[in-house]
DNA sequence: GCCCGAATTGTTAGCGCTCACAATGTCGTC
DNA sequence: GACGACATTGTGAGCGCTAACAATTCGGGC
């Protein structure tokens, strides 16, 4: 109260105040065992006193460490990624690391090279970056940081370390449960090309009719947008009648639209159409109907990125190799079965 | 390429290989204008071939400035608060700084506390806090922490600098709408108490009720998802034919929610209710029927923000009486009004 | 050819912390 | 009561950068 607060106190203006040495104080901060109880005790008064905040930066520089990690991310609002990015922080949080963001509206080699070098310069230890489109992942193969990158969506393909839910198993486990369920054919609405996401989902989706010994429907490409499953939906409606009765769509917000459009058409799901789509959001068991999809599991994804990550920054594991796969889950409900369950009645 | 990589390469490295002194590096770096050209293209060159970085932390403690920025948020998966963060995160990045987040599962005194302690580790110049939650706002106004801290979304009554969004007039022009529309009385469905947009809701639509002489009917509560929706649209399902003709449903979740349980209950919309909801989420557009809601600008949210923010790092402002408020927008759509606009039509 | 001011470059001190090591104190043992 | 082992505290040297100032160089005017 009473001191000067034109500059904030130093760990040397602590030790001052506590008749230690300025060591001391740093011992007690860093909960070294061997300070008497009653130095620290007295330590610790003069930092409260004080109001000692230890200067983040000195110590960086003095340790070579920041204890940050940056994240790139695009397409943000979206649930996905905005469940990756949540779960990555609380991840890094619980390692005792900060977490820098950069938030892209176009993933572009430019964009995500701007994006490292942004992190670079505030000094990040690590980064993971949500990559799902291929453009990037090819761009983060070749540019040059002096950090380990951690690759989220990519697919596991890259020579990047990725971490990935097994897009190609969710859309098996769709596309089965549809025939499962007794429809002849399934139709696809997928996700963009560019996105690897997209890609293995049509891979899975073609691969379990090609098993089923079916021939797959022509596909239909949306921008993962309700707009984009609305007009999708609208062309969907004109094959009905014509061996259309079942519909796997790559994303929750698609098959909203292709549901409104079923419905205008005066197509009824699931009587006449079974919808399931991906992603699990938490309004999907609100749509009418409410959606089959497929749930990924994002706080998973986080914390083993953040795994990976520090993994490769302490040097325990070798760059290059690590892949890990994390396995998505089918959550049925009335879209694609006659059967409506209550919404909230069970936790799925 | 030849150069051992055991230690990054310092400025000094830089100066030795560029045949000048290392703070002639530090002037090209730093656009310095009196470097001749030909030094600058030597120095340029050099930090070319040794892959050279200027250190973060060095350069933080020799100047006192991270150029990073904190936020707190909370609830991040939900469409408001992910897009305020993104426009946070872009709009310092427009002003060259960092934003290191921290994502809370639940806001309160400790959490909060929690998080301000570990970003002023971090080194933050200042924190933004998405603190909608009552108990928060008054943690903010007596947590000392040693930097600038812009509460978003707490209402402008708080001692704290806020931005917000006009969540009364929000609540007005919806509830005005719906009595314009023909409705006698307007129902609402208000989010949980402890949040002061919530508040800020029930009051204009309490006030244009009084205002139109019109006896304010039973509120009822909700939890913003769309379950809670769901149970408070079976409730109001029961009063329809005694007076419920119109219900103002404080965000679009839960207006799902609503829309569900009325549909189920053989209620239709809008034709015996009316339903309007606020936030205006990419999916409101197809609800169905599509919902008439009110939009928050959150892009200007995050760059007052941030300009605020600075504002009170630069010391530009003085703390405790700025208040910046963000006028909503009514979006009208289906779910109040017989016709029916098409998809992707209208910017709306 | 010399002088002055501007342009350009170099030198010297920190910024506030941690690390390595040195110095001191403490205790039990023989 | 001296000695060694260990606990506790202090000292000095950077970490890699920028800021302030000093030194040098370069022109042009006379």
């Amino acid at each position: 109260m009473t001191h000067s607060q034109l500059r904030p106190p130093t760990m040397a203006d602590v030790a001052r105040q506590a008749g230690v040495s300025h060591q001391t104080v740093s011992r007690v901060l860093g909960d070294h065992p061997n300070v008497r109880d009653e130095t620290r005790a007295k330590v610790l008064r003069a930092i409260e006193e004080m109001g000692y905040r230890r200067n983040f930066s000195a110590r960086a520089l003095a340790t070579r460490r920041t204890r940050t990690l940056g994240v790139v991310a695009s397409n943000t609002t979206l649930y996905g990624p905005a469940s990756t990015l949540f779960a990555l922080e609380e991840a890094a949080r619980a390692e005792g690391y900060l977490v820098s963001t950069v938030s892209l509206r176009r993933l572009t080699v430019e964009t995500l090279s701007e994006a490292l070098d942004r992190l670079s310069e505030g000094g990040v230890e690590g980064v993971v970056a949500i990559a799902p489109q291929r453009s990037a992942v090819e761009a983060l193969a070749e540019l040059r940081h002096p950090f380990p990158v951690v690759a989220v969506g990519t697919g596991s393909g890259a020579e990047v370390p990725s971490v990935n839910v097994d897009q190609n198993l969710g859309a098996r486990l769709a596309t089965a449960h549809l025939l499962a369920a007794g429809h002849r054919r399934v139709w696809h609405l997928a996700g963009p090309e560019d996105w690897q996401e997209a890609a293995d989902r049509v891979d899975g989706w073609r691969a379990t009719l090609e098993e089923a010994g079916v021939e797959a429907p022509m596909l239909l490409r949306g921008d993962w947008s309700p707009l984009s499953g609305y007009r999708a939906g609208q062309e969907l409606a004109g094959w009905v009648g014509r061996g259309l009765t079942a519909v796997f769509v790559a994303n929750d917000q698609m098959a909203l639209g292709v549901l409104r459009a079923l419905r205008e058409a005066g197509v009824r799901t699931p009587q006449d159409v079974a919808v399931a789509g991906f992603d699990d959001i938490p309004e999907s068991e609100f749509f009418a109907p409410p959606l089959t999809t497929v749930r990924q599991d994002f706080a998973t994804v986080g914390k083993r990125s953040i795994a990976l990550l520090l993994d490769l920054i302490e040097g325990r594991t070798p760059s290059g190799t690590s892949q890990v796969s994390i396995e998505p889950q089918l959550v049925v409900r009335a879209s694609t079965f006659p059967y409506a369950p209550q919404p909230g009645a069970a936790p799925g």
